[in-house]
RNA sequence: GUCCCUAUCGUCUAGUGGACUAGGACGUGGCCCUUUCAAGGCCAAGACACGGGUUCGAAUCCCGUUAGGGGCACCA
């Protein structure tokens, strides 16, 4: 018997978002913490707002971040079923029992008669809320309804009196009066439950020990213990984390680009840092300590250090921690991943060279997809670039030729093999023209680049191969002695 | 309108009445290293929203104000 379940029950409307994932990811460390389960259940009884495969992207985005479920809909589990479109007839049963108690009751008004009611009371500016007129029906006016087969639905008799203590484990104790909660429906006419049952009545069937689901849910918390009160049942642990928002502060949402966790990946962060980044986004361990693996987060997460207030989403530090994942990675791990992102970018390399070029890019990226421009010249038949790049820095197009051309002889009497002594030769050219290190590598950069920023030279080199930099230095060199004259 | 939540550097945050001259990280600026760009090292600027209390003492507790956010559905 695990001490610890909790579940994500997302409704499947779409991929979900950042601040969604963030909290499945909460939910999931403290299974993983305390070796308990994680149960994924769908709440999809709001057949209007369903999304065909809503599900499958939600599967996807948890799968891409490493977060397995115990139970749940495609692998079913003890307190199936997991999606709760099948799971009516025990919402029916609840809610009836619940109406037997006098906890609940029918209530047949119409959409039309709600609208009004509503209408009226904004018009005397009250609060727009249920009037409980079908909470006080004589048993006769009751049977009459009934007779004449009126439709209905099942409504919450909240208390009228007293208050409700809610116990939230991030935000602390919340006290509020019964009489500002509304007469919930509970039922759905077209015998749906809403969430407000539903909610309930699974956690409880399933056992769930500790509720962590997002802030906008604390504004109807008092009806699900008001809920749970009505079934005599004890409430799991609840814990509303805050929202997510984006860098203006407003929740996060398409507006601010990416928000679905498989649109990072494709934009190349690695799993390791978006784990890590959004599991800092709303808890922090010492304030000190920031970057932890997937275990060492499992190991250290703890709801104590959740925070109250909402954060905002910094891809600036998200874009620093991926670097520092990158630079983590082994060589061989590095080139897997950054293949398919030269693949996309229209270069044919494959895994061998990708393996050579990965330790000179490695300390230069922040995102995988940054690979291409920087070594997309090693790819190309011809590179093209304006001839005026190759004359060095504070240096003039004769000084840059002569340079060009020494820097041509050393390299064509020697072999590509010797990083070390190739560079020890350029090197020495460099300085017996009087030329600083900068000044020198840089025109021969340009040569064989066409670029002035590249990985390091004498290891782009390397990966050329001497034919393919001979013929570069030599193109360059017909375009140099075109700008001396 | 009403109910509720939230409030520490630009951003993520540490801080649970004295160890706070408010710490760390990202970002920013400067310097160093350096074949470019990075990476790395060092340094710097930068915050307790405001006003009242409580207390010998408040970023920390209480009350207001302000500003954000959420709810007020037969949506989740």
């Amino acid at each position: 018997m695990p001490s610890v379940r909790v579940r994500y029950a997302p409704s499947p409307t779409g991929a979900p978002h950042i601040g969604n994932l963030r909290t499945a990811l909460f939910n999931w460390l403290w299974a993983r913490h305390n070796d308990g389960k994680f149960i994924l259940r769908v709440e999809d009884t709001d057949q209007a707002r369903e999304v065909e495969n809503g599900l499958e992207l939600i599967m996807a985005s948890l799968k891409f971040l490493g977060i397995e479920w115990d139970e749940g809909p495609d692998i079913g589990g003890a307190y199936g079923p997991y999606h709760q479109s099948e799971r009516l007839p025990i919402y029916k049963k609840y809610a009836d029992e619940l109406v037997e108690r006098g906890a609940a009751y029918r209530c047949y008004c119409t959409n039309e008669e709600l609208a009004q009611m509503r209408a009226e009371q904004e018009a005397r500016g009250e609060p727009t809320r249920y009037d409980r007129r079908c909470r006080w029906l004589a048993a006769e006016q009751r049977a009459q309804r009934e007779s004449e087969g009126r439709a209905y639905v099942i409504r919450l008799a909240v208390p009228l009196e007293g208050s409700t203590t809610l116990r939230d484990f991030i935000h602390g104790d919340i006290t509020i009066p019964n009489d500002s909660v509304d007469d919930q429906v509970l039922m759905k006419s077209d015998g749906f439950p809403t969430y407000h049952l539903a909610v309930v009545v699974d956690d409880h069937l399933m056992e769930i020990t500790h509720v962590m689901r997002g802030d906008e849910w604390i504004s109807s918390f008092p009806k699900h213990i008001l809920v749970y009160n009505a079934f005599g049942w004890t409430p799991p642990q609840f814990g509303h984390v805050p929202v997510v928002l984006g860098p203006d502060k407003k929740k996060l949402s398409k507006r601010h680009g990416a928000t679905s966790i498989t649109q990072f990946r494709d934009e190349g962060y690695l799993v390791e840092a978006l784990l890590n980044f959004m599991t800092l986004l709303g808890w922090a361990y010492d304030g000190q300590r920031e970057l932890f693996t997937r275990q060492e987060l499992i190991e250290n997460f703890t709801l104590d250090h959740i925070h109250s207030s909402p954060a905002v989403f910094d891809r600036t530090k998200l874009d620093w921690m991926n670097g520092e994942y990158i630079r983590r990675l082994e060589i061989g791990d590095l080139a897997t991943r950054l293949l398919p992102f030269l693949t996309r970018a229209g270069i044919e390399a494959d895994l061998e060279t990708t393996k050579k070029i990965a330790p000179l890019v490695q300390e230069r990226l922040k995102r995988l997809d940054e690979i291409a421009p920087l070594v997309d010249f090693l790819f190309q038949e011809k590179i093209s670039y304006d001839p005026k790049t190759l004359v060095g820095p504070k240096m003039n197009a004769a000084e840059s030729l002569h340079a060009l051309r020494a820097a041509g002889e050393i390299l064509d009497g020697m072999s590509f093999d010797d990083a070390e002594k190739m560079e020890q030769a350029l090197r020495a050219a460099g300085e017996q023209l009087g030329l600083k290190p900068a000044q020198f590598f840089g025109v021969l950069r340009n040569a064989v680049s066409g670029k002035t920023v590249t990985p390091p030279l004498i290891g782009v080199l390397q990966i050329l191969g001497k034919e393919k930099t001979m013929a570069r230095i030599g193109d360059a060199l017909v375009k140099l002695e075109k700008l001396a004259m």
